[in-house]
DNA sequence: TTGTAAGCGTTATCAG
DNA sequence: CTGATAACGCTTACAA
């Protein structure tokens, strides 16, 4: 049976407040004591439970991550990161993958709140709104992470997407490049914004909007292949595409090269969130980079910071993106 | 303030225990009382304290989860296939990455128990030996995942990996292949079964074993890349290649094509697990499947009766892995 | 410096 | 059918 702190102090000859002394270091212990009973917990390979810490402390130094899909490459990269920033902070992360159902994103919230988790961070697009705002009501202290929802009063570290757009429209015409395909995510907020940014680029340098095909795609391999050869059908053919994603992306060039039609000679793509995709397609996908590492350790932060002060007001955190430059992209003024 | 069990009893006039009987089905409540008390529940929105049901009931309902990497597209899909599994049960999962680290390892390990979870699947190669033997006598369940390890007393779920590379063996030697070279993962169990299953069938079919070459490479883009264009610089080519991972195998397909040699026309190759990395590889890779959503409920089924009966003998299953045919292996009988 | 005892939110065992 | 009450393992005043 697991020790608790009842044997550690029979063991020891002291009492349970005694041995929970030494186990926080607070009050005074005498050396002696204090090395005594620390050995024989050592002994008995004691470890309090913080199930019961817990319930006294109001703490569970566990945080809940809702993503969408733990499988796609970012969201993977993401929880990596999470994961890492709370550890580092004694926290421990429970995994709730929504599958952009309602009913899961729904239930996990339940769940989380019965769990009693001192925080949530939010990466998936919300779809609960109703939930989400009791969490406030409930003083679960919630960050969204690379999503934005004026409707929810939480925290929010995100990318600036808008600019990653406009990155990437502003970098393709700095490459010569004036004929523009688009492929977003439908229904995606960061979606919406980044083909923003996008399209603001090609205005801001006199480009007109007017022959920007957008096509809708969502980031799975059938609906980027069907994109794909939509684009290779088109009666004239776009000199550069800008996808919203790096497994769009990744998969048009291998769609176009099947067609016989080589990137970047032929045509020229650039995605967004340099995943692994970005970094073994073949050429090397130029993209707009997140900078995940840094949104983990604000989010993680911030969040932090509202566990340990539940009334400070909602901070916005945007960081910029950065344009990785790989092979995918012409310079059509060579 | 989260209501508790207190504020629903005073509120319905009844005492805690009721409530506590209505909250579980248990003890026999009159109808009038028990639909007062589940009305006043939804008015408060009253969610019971899991850690005070734990504290009692020696149950969290919460399982660890060890992986090296989850941003590794492999255990990216273990962990979602787990996750799932895990949450119809009404568990939920514990996020531990290693890193492939001792240390981490330990103090995940530590952790967890300290959570209290009923249960730990440990999906990475186990180094902290000790801590994990230990598991036993505090009576943590725990099933490897699609590893093994004689030295540990739990309970196994793995894929046949001696049969999966025996299947990728036959299938190229069918496919009129003899010469060969294999990339493999260094002090990795199952990267060792695989090529000795690979092995094996080039001997049954009496492929002399001299002249195979084995090179050593992490699953990493950097060490892929260079085993690549170690087999390009080779004397003498061979006609196939098995990789014991995908990522190896989908780099070598760009790796080889950026030096003018295409796949399957000059070379073979055949991957292992079957992850997004062969699906979106151009041509797609061929490769050995690990059946996933399968050992991922076999594990959980396991882990529960483990959990339930703590005094079951640990059990092995083995699945088997399947071969999944794209166009990465060229037929030299046609 | 150390010990006693109340309390955290449940479940479960007895009484009534 | 319903209600006291102990127990779970720990923290934290407050006493000694």
């Amino acid at each position: 049976m697991k020790p608790t702190i009842y044997d550690v102090a029979k063991e020891a000859n002291v009492s349970i407040a005694t041995v929970s002394k030494v186990l926080n270091n607070t009050g005074r212990i005498s050396e002696k004591t204090k090395s005594k009973i620390l050995q024989i917990m050592k002994e008995l390979e004691y470890q309090p439970s913080s199930v019961a810490t817990a319930l006294t402390g109001k703490k569970t130094f566990t945080i809940g991550v809702l993503v969408p899909d733990i499988a796609n490459p970012f969201f993977a990269e993401v929880a990596r990161a999470l994961e890492n920033n709370a550890r580092e902070m004694g926290y421990s992360i429970i995994l709730c993958s929504t599958d952009y159902q309602l009913e899961r994103e729904h239930d996990y919230l339940e769940l989380l709140i019965k769990k009693q988790v001192d925080g949530i961070i939010i990466a998936t697009e919300p779809k609960d709104l109703k939930k989400l705002r009791s969490l406030n009501d409930r003083n679960v202290p919630s960050v969204l992470f690379s999503i934005d929802h004026l409707a929810i009063d939480s925290h929010v570290v995100t990318t600036d997407d808008l600019k990653g757009g406009y990155l990437a429209g502003r970098y393709l015409i700095e490459k010569g490049h004036r004929d523009f395909v688009i492929i977003t995510e439908p229904q995606r907020a960061s979606g919406v914004l980044r083909v923003e940014g996008f399209k603001k680029a090609l205005v801001d340098e006199g480009v007109d909007l007017e022959g920007v095909l957008v096509i809708e795609a969502k980031s799975k391999i059938n609906e980027a292949r069907k994109a794909a050869n939509q684009i290779l059908r088109l009666p004239k053919r776009p000199s550069a595409v800008f996808a919203s994603t790096d497994l769009i992306a990744a998969i048009f060039i291998n769609e176009v090269r099947k067609a016989g039609v080589s990137v970047p000679q032929d045509i020229s793509i650039i995605g967004f969130d340099n995943t692994i995709h970005a970094e073994i397609s073949d050429p090397g996908l130029t993209t707009i980079a997140q900078p995940i590492a840094k949104l983990a350790s604000y989010t993680i932060e911030q969040l932090l910071d509202a566990i340990e002060n539940p009334s400070i007001p909602p901070n916005r955190i945007m960081l910029a993106p950065t344009l990785i430059e790989r092979e995918s992209v012409r310079d059509l003024n060579k």
